[in-house]
RNA sequence: GGCGACAUGGCCAAGUGGUAAGGCAGGAGUCUGCAAAACUCUCAUCCCCAGUUCAAAUCUGGGUGUCGCCUCCA
């Protein structure tokens, strides 16, 4: 497969490091506010490619970190009388309610800035006897000039940076590129760490050099995040880790795009930003993520209400799929059938090639499975890898999902239960690869309202046998306003669901 | 000023030099008591100009427009 690097500029063959370890690390959140879509776009992108890598067969180690101190937190802290402390608890929460609400999964580690600084000091205090850092009052500050290879990963050089003169001068450096790695407190009942240079906090860029060589080693194989931490906050990091342990620090990495609004960046600082939890108000998970991987993720991402409806709008037909060939065939034939496709998946992912050589099974198989069908099948999932592996092409990989699904739907209209059930365990598969759960639907959460709901269907069932079609047609209307929308089927009974 | 992107149908969007995936919306039909869902059919020559080539949305050059980074930001 193939990744494209931000530091080389291209789309690089992947292979990791070590054997089939990908160590992959991702700039996690600073927790001072509600998170907001950008957010939600960063770490759907991340969900993804680590899910895509573990179907692949890699065995991920996955670390994003929570940003829980610095300037903005213990500002914010202070406006609101809070500890610093306090404040990241709360605004963690809701991180993490946001990213479960998301059918985000969850990291194999989460670590927390305020629980590494023992590691940040030992990088520190290595960088100072390399003559990478010099203390300054207190504060350190990493010495730009000294590595060389600063700048390559943001395209600046040390020159241009200079002529800027956006960055902060300070008696303190010796360079205006200095960047803190320690800093010292100002007042004495302010958050602090006892360090060799005396009370203070780390800075913001060297938390992620020790999470990640705390977790994963000197090493590692994507490190990812958000194209606006290219400079200066990876372009730091490198600097740090490599001028540390004398090693290239990432092999891959990887930024994605932005989410605008009215073309321009949302974002905390301008204010123009909508927050998760409004926008799981109006919009699903499922609907959310179609909304997001609908575009390539290094794209922009124009945020507009009508795009989001039509993903909404699109998932409702990926989720038909499922409900009407559950309600067709029903759920046995769909636990059947993936039993009966998973081999063959798991085959093609790492082979390219159906399994031959388990002969019963593809005997047993095409006993049931129309070869026409078959062949369908595994086309759409060869595709589907083929886009995944061209640097995650999940706009592409969607349209698999749509044609499987329509292919399921056929082969239901066409009474063949088996084949159809088999259609529908690919769609289910690739669906939860990319983070879709189109099996979860809305439903009533108490026995009566399910009994009663039942007594509903059956007395305009009634009407409809009495060919009473105002009354049934009523029936349907008031219902359709609570939002239950009722499906007659021929020579069936009359499905329902809730639709948001 | 330096660096990096983007410009494809009504909207969103993929596109690896050989003749435009997919989704949404729209139109026509099948099914249905009517709906809904589903199914079938239908709907573009790719910002402008020049060049390379047998052949360009795709490569080169020049425009025009938009965005991002260079300061905290996913």
């Amino acid at each position: 497969m193939k990744i494209y690097d931000t530091l080389s500029q291209k789309i690089r063959e992947f292979h990791p490091l070590d054997d089939n370890k990908v160590k992959m690390y991702v700039c996690g959140p600073t927790v001072y506010d509600y998170p907001h879509l950008g957010h939600a776009r960063c770490y759907i992108t991340w969900d993804v490619v680590s899910r895509y890598l573990r179907f692949k067969g890699y065995d991920v180690t996955y670390v994003r970190n929570i940003t829980d101190v610095d300037d903005k937190i213990i500002n914010r802290a202070r406006e609101n009388n809070l500890t610093p402390k306090e404040l990241a608890t709360t605004y963690y929460k809701e991180f993490q309610k946001a990213m479960e609400a998301l059918n985000v999964a969850p990291p194999d580690i989460e670590p927390k800035a305020t629980e590494t600084i023992e590691d940040m000091i030992k990088i520190i205090k290595k960088l100072e006897e390399k003559g990478y850092a010099y203390a300054s009052e207190g504060d350190v500050y990493f010495r730009v000039s000294k590595f060389k290879k600063y700048g390559r990963l943001g395209k600046q050089s040390i020159d241009d940076l200079q002529s800027g003169a956006r960055v902060e001068a300070s008696d303190k450096k010796e360079n205006p590129l200095d960047f803190a790695l320690w800093k010292a407190i100002k007042t004495e009942n302010e958050i602090s760490w006892d360090s060799p240079w005396g009370k203070g906090r780390p800075g913001w860029h060297i938390e992620c050099s020790a999470m990640s060589e705390k977790y994963l080693g000197e090493q590692i194989d994507i490190h990812a995040g958000g194209q606006d931490l290219i400079f200066p906050h990876h372009e730091n990091e490198k600097a740090q880790s490599e001028a540390c342990f004398d090693k290239d620090f990432v092999n891959f990495w990887m930024h994605n795009g932005f989410v605008t609004t009215n073309n321009e960046k949302m974002s905390k600082s301008l204010g123009n930003f909508l927050t998760i939890n409004d926008l799981l108000e109006k919009y699903d998970a499922n609907t959310i993520r179609l909304f997001i991987l609908t575009n390539h993720y290094r794209m922009p991402v124009e945020f507009a209400d009508e795009s989001l409806k039509a993903a909404k709008n699109g998932v409702k037909r990926l989720k038909n799929a499922f409900e009407d060939i559950k309600n067709t065939v029903g759920e046995e034939k769909i636990k059947e059938a993936e039993k009966l496709i998973t081999p063959i998946i798991d085959e093609i992912v790492k082979t390219g090639q159906l399994p031959f050589h388990k002969i019963d099974t593809v005997q047993d198989i095409e006993e049931i499975i129309p070869a026409s069908l078959m062949e369908n099948c595994i086309k759409n999932l060869k595709y589907f890898i083929t886009a995944m592996d061209e640097d995650f092409n999940t706009s592409k990989a969607l349209s698999v999902l749509f044609d499987i699904a329509s292919c399921a739907q056929k082969t239901r209209e066409s009474k063949n239960p088996e084949a159809s059930a088999f259609c529908l365990a690919l769609l289910l598969k690739l669906a939860s690869v990319l983070g879709f759960d189109l099996t979860k639907s809305e439903s009533l959460n108490d026995e009566l309202s399910s009994q009663l709901m039942e007594l509903v269907i059956s007395i305009r069932q009634k009407a409809r046998e009495e060919k009473n079609w105002a009354m049934s047609d009523f029936i349907r209307d008031e219902l359709g306003k609570l939002n239950i929308v009722l499906k007659d089927q021929k020579d069936k009974p009359t499905i329902w669901s809730i639709q948001d």
